[in-house]
DNA sequence: GAATCACGTTGACATGGATCAAACGCCCTG
DNA sequence: CAGGGCGTTTGATCCATGTCAACGTGATTC
């Protein structure tokens, strides 16, 4: 606990807004800053923003001029056409940025809902540019996350264009699973905070074939799950399935 | 015509290899930026690189130092998974940049190959980073280009995610359409660099329904398509399908 | 605690695209 | 100019996943 913590609710309440404080600082935007960097840091993170589950943290087409971390829930990013149909394009939790597709036209290009309620620090972006014209490693650091988030789309692609329903339903899992373990949680039980609809979506799948894999996978003693809740029982044989040669 | 182009060779190499001659400035990575600035930006261009086609540029796994912008020529990017699989991340052409996926875990994360004799800028990305420290209007243009390169991403998975074999072509087609258009060629006629298997690598396709997908087209009117080239007949029905409602 | 509702499961059937197979055309090379 | 090989086209068939439909289940509300 540091020294100051008996000092005046004032003071707990700037803390508590810092990243020098957030226990996230691993895995967030400072990562691998100093003391001195962060500190610095902690004056772009002007706001934070709670929002229910449900509510739109931003919506395509809407000016775009921060980016988001999020501090604690869970969101996914969609992408809604004309006719009807949408595209799930990420699941994004704790620690991970939102808003990054919007630098290039300044306007948002997808919508992002929180699917718990959640927090978020809001990133001005202008300022984050600012400062990371000073800070190498801030600067470094943020041109890793956004070729990351790249990577990771290529990942999906892979995922959509040469895997078969079940494939994608075990890089899915393995991924959340992943995910989960890096922030510390258990990487066999966890709650899934989508729908099958949007896994679906997501995984360029219908809601039928996700229910269906999840079953099979069931009687083939790979997991168990019941709706939302999901225990991996066999990480191998998931991994198995998932890089599985045809013929 | 600069005032010293009349004096050494010498000068008419530099001024040969420099960003502030090159006819891509304005679809490049120096886009927006002042006659001062741009000559700054030169020094950035250490090296172009000459490829043959089939050559390859860079190979998933082989320690990233550099982005490479496309002077001229087109290239494919893809992953390999050892069980023989593949899948075609993306085509790029003149003034676009290869490599942004290496930032993040300081390798390349797929291999870029080029489709036809090629000539490439190499900038070293430490001192693309330095530079855009002290050159706002360079650091905000980067952060833009990939933001587009996570834009286009999304857009791929949606193709990937939710549209069916015509859509998906129809789409394709538009796209390059436009690419081409925004480099001055004709919107309407041009030839394909990539064989139908890499078009259905790229589209989740397998080579022969993009082969019938064509000739469908063909029947219908939309294009008239030999091999590798394409001109497209009728724009408008093409954009018509690809947003096709299925009731 | 009954009613409601959104979400999930399961079954039966339909179909778009994959697969297998054959032939063709266009280059390239000797 | 012949031969070979790669890339493309086209046809026939198959199968994974979509579609449609019915039912189950757990959470929320009054």
């Amino acid at each position: 606990m540091p020294p100051h913590a008996t000092t005046a609710k004032f003071t707990l309440e700037l803390v508590k807004t810092a990243c020098s404080n957030c226990n996230l600082r691993e895995l967030c935007l400072p990562l691998g800053l100093n003391d001195l960097e962060l500190a610095r840091v902690d004056e772009l993170i002007s706001s934070r923003k709670r929002l229910k589950r449900g509510e739109h943290l931003y919506r395509a087409g809407q000016p775009f001029d921060a980016i988001y971390a999020i501090r604690s829930g869970f969101f996914k990013t969609d992408i809604l056409v004309e006719d009807g149909r949408d595209q799930v394009t990420g699941f994004q939790m704790t620690g991970e940025l939102l808003g990054l597709d919007g630098i290039s036209s300044e306007a948002h290009t997808c919508n992002a809902v929180a699917l718990e309620d959640s927090e978020v620090c809001t990133i001005p972006f202008s300022q984050l540019e600012g400062m990371s014209r000073e800070i190498h490693t801030l600067q470094h650091h943020f041109h890793k996350v956004m070729s990351r988030e790249i990577v990771r789309d290529h990942g999906v692609m892979m995922l959509l264009g040469m895997m078969r329903a079940e494939e994608r339903l075990a890089a899915f899992l393995l991924n959340l699973s992943q995910r989960f373990t890096a922030r510390g949680y258990s990487p066999a039980e966890f709650n899934l905070r989508m729908t099958r609809e949007e896994i679906g979506s997501y995984l360029g799948l219908k809601l039928e074939t996700v229910s269906r894999g999840f079953s099979r996978f069931q009687e083939d003693g790979l997991i168990a799950v019941q709706q939302k809740h999901v225990r991996i029982l066999n990480t191998q044989g998931l991994k198995k399935l998932m890089t599985h040669e045809r013929e």
